[in-house]
Formats: structure tokens, sequence, C-alpha cells
DNA sequence: TCTTCCTCAT
DNA sequence: ATGAGGAAGA
């Protein structure tokens, strides 16, 4: 069975908040490493893949492996009804018809609790190479977030072109070109507003702005964002969370004419 | 060609959304004293005079007349996205398909630019007579916006009648009347909460509360606000700024039965 | 598409 | 503390 006790629910009501307008249904998958979640989006452009380690549960316990197939908007209306600072923990049998969902008010003395029917989905597990990235960049969350809404008022894609120089976000559309550069500095007493930049190669490509945008409403989940780029890879937004876990986007670069 | 850079991007900012739903596109007349905007709205009803005078810029420069055609809706989405304590610098040159403007963040390890396409808009060159006016009221731009604001919940139209008393804005409406009185008052402490009334002749007109209200937005730009009424001309409500600046607009009276 | 909630700015 | 603007949900 799965035990799984999270201080915050709000942690997993941000994640869920984040993912469930690119995924529908997706397989939570627990073993005792903790709960992980891979999937695509309807149209196979972008992947979103989680990983809340057992270590950011307390306590956490799954004996053996189980998948949780869950309806992501029924599970964001039930964490709608969670209190931002209440302690959720989820269940589970060994084969489950349904997911449980306790929340607990730490100060009062509210409980509630919740059933969630599961359904099986096809696991299309998708092995995602650990890519060596020709620039990575980091950045605040919340200045990526503001670039990108910035920009998506312009143009339906962006063009992130990673040099030593810097980072450039650039865009054309109807009523004219914008373009955000930023430069690597680093700022000991402000770590939170760092722009760093790892590069072994200059990069440039060509992005939807629409997808950004969504992955950009895990912000409030980071104060910071890593950005990792190759060409002709998938682009990788990292939303790093405490325990080594995370929540990370790939999204397919546009090609050629269609920038 | 016109290069001109402000120290406060908020200024633009601010100026743009005080007229941005009574002009859609205007032209912006550089040269060497400044940068002005006159217009009309739709309805021909109010006009919009602007005039941020060089002195208002630093550095401030334009070799020659240049009229920039800018649609408003597209300046109001690239001025979202300057952080409010942003230096502009504003770029354009002689015969310009585009204007250019460069955000730059004080810190600043980021600049962002952004390209406004032009456009070609008659020139309806508005000569707006210096008019000698029978009342001057000079209040604070707050309480104006307020009393416009409270009135709006009653009519549509407010009538201002100015006396060597004092000012009275009233109106009556299906659900009631009401009126806000202001007598003449200075104190030497507070100068932004005066009330200075120069009276030549008694006048009461009425206005449209709905352009009223939507001056009011500018009223962010200055402590003060001053109306300048005379029978049977428009009324100039004008926000001052500085080096001389301003932001004017006038809006023609209600006649006879329309009150 | 419209309404409501939340956040940011004044 | 209040008002405005933007984002999310119905």
């Amino acid at each position: 069975m799965l035990e799984a006790r999270l201080e915050q629910a709000n942690l997993l009501k941000k994640v869920v908040d984040a993912i469930k307008d690119l995924v529908q249904d997706c397989n939570f998958d627990c073993n005792d490493s903790g709960i992980a979640l891979q999937a695509m989006d309807n149209s196979h452009v972008a992947l979103v893949s989680m990983l809340l380690r057992s270590e950011a549960f307390n306590p956490f316990r799954c004996d053996r492996n189980i998948a949780l197939g869950i309806n992501l908007g029924s599970l964001t209306k039930v964490l709608r009804a969670a209190q931002s600072d209440d302690i959720l923990t989820l269940k589970a049998e060994d084969a489950p018809d349904v997911v449980n969902l306790v929340f607990e008010n730490s100060a009062s003395d509210r409980i509630s609790e919740y059933d969630i029917k599961l359904m099986d989905i096809d696991q299309e597990h998708l092995g995602i190479p650990e890519t060596e990235y020709a620039a990575t960049i980091t950045m605040p969350a919340a200045e990526f977030q503001r670039i990108c809404r910035d920009l998506t008022a312009l143009s339906e894609s962006v063009s992130i072109e990673c040099t030593k120089e810097g980072v450039k976000f650039s865009c054309q559309g109807d009523i004219g070109s914008g373009s955000v550069q930023l430069r690597q500095h680093t700022n000991v007493d402000k770590p939170g507003e760092n722009v760093e930049i790892d590069l072994s190669e200059p990069v440039s490509l060509t992005f939807s702005l629409k997808y950004l945008v969504n992955f950009c409403k895990a912000s409030g989940l980071s104060d910071t964002v890593k950005l990792s780029l190759s060409s002709e890879v998938p682009l990788l937004v990292e939303y790093g969370l405490s325990n080594n876990s995370y929540l990370r986007f790939y999204l397919a670069p546009k090609i050629g004419d269609e920038e």
C-alpha cells in the first residue's frame, strides 16, 4: 500500500495546476523511492516529468509499485478543497480502485477526506535520455515568466539565443518585434536574482510561447528555473523542488520555416 | 533621428493608459522642443493634447520633425513589458518605419528592446485657441477622480457650477441626486490639498461623466488637476507634469435639454 | 465569453 | 488600506 504524508498540500496543488492544462489523465507511478509522473501533452510537442522523492514526504511508505491513473481535472477539484497550510496524506491500496486524500488543518481539528476514482491509463513510458546540453541558463523563475508573458503580446513563438555574452529572447510579430537580453551576473546577496549561464556551444532555437507560458505556471514552486538547450533537441525547463525533487518540462523546438 | 531617454518608463506608461481608451491611433509629433500629441476621440466630443518637453528627457535629440503614427494598443502591449523603474529610450530614424523602445533595468543586466511598426495617420492638426477662461479650479487630482466616480453611480452627466463661494459638482439620476461642494482653501503645509478658484465670471456647465472618469485615469501623473471653464466652450482638464510638460483633455459641454 | 478571485501598485 | 489589472474558473 501507499501512504505518503506531505506537509504542504500546496506543493501538490501547484504541481497539478502547472500541468493540468497540458495533460488530462496520467499515471502517478509510486514506488519506494517516491512518486513520479511522465506524460506528453495531447499534441505530443511537450512532455512533463515530475519526481517527488520519498524524502519530500514524511512519512513515506510504498511497499510495491503502484500506478495511480488519475484525471487531473478531478484531482484539481479535490485539491481546491485544501487550505494552503493543510497537511495532505495520499493513500492507496496495492491494487487500488481509488486514491484517498486526507487534508488535516494543523491548527484546527478539521479533517477532510476525499476518494478519487482511478482509471487505467496506457503506460507509454518514455525513456528520456540524459542529454548533455550545449547551454544551461539558470535564472529567476519570475523573470522567465515575465519575459514569456511580455513576448506573448507580440508573437506566438520566441527564439532563445544563448552565447557567452548572455541569453536573448526575441520575437517578431504583426505589430512589431521585441527582445529581452540578460547578461550573466551573480550577486552573493541576492542569489535568487542571479543569471548563470553554462555554455559549451552557442545555440539558437525557437519555441512556442504558448507552451512556455504554460510551463511558467510552475513559477510558484521555485525561485529559479533552469533552461537547458541543444540544437535540434527539446528544451528542458526545470523547476527544482526541495529534496532533489523536480518538475521538468520538455518542449520540441520549432523548425525551419515555422519560426 | 530621434533619441529620447526617459528616466521613468512609467510616465509614458501612465500617459498612454490615460488616453488609449479615447484614441486608438495617433501621431506622436517629435521635434527639437519635445514630443507632442493631439487627437480627438472617435465621437469628436473630447480632445487629448499632450506635450512632453525635451527637458523631460535626458538626453533628448531630435534633428528634424518626425511624426510617429502609433497604434496605442500596440504601444500599451509593449509598455506593459516595462518594469516600473525601467529607463526607457525612444528611438526613430528620420523617415521611420518603426519606433524603437529600449528598456534598461537600472540594475541593468537586463535590456529589453521592442520595435513597433508605424502607421500613416492623417494629421488633422487641431489649432486649439488659447482661451481666457471664466473660471479656473485647481484641486487635488485624487479628489476630482473620487467625485467623478461617486457621481457616476447616480447619473451620466455632472453639472459643474463655479462661483466665488466655491465649486459644486451635482447630478440628478433615477435613484436620486447628489452634489459635492468644495470651498476654496489654502493650507501652506499641504499645498497638494489646496482648492483654488480663479474666477472672472460665474459659470455652470454640464458634462458627460463617462469622459471625465476616463480623463481621471491620468490622476497618477500629477497631484493636482486644473479645470478651466467658460460658457459654451469645452472644459479643459489639465494634469501638469514636471518640466512644464502636460496632459490636457478638452470636453465639449452638454447643451440645453441634454443635461 | 463573462464573472470572480487574487496579486500588484499606489 | 484601497483600487486596478491580470489570471483563472464557470
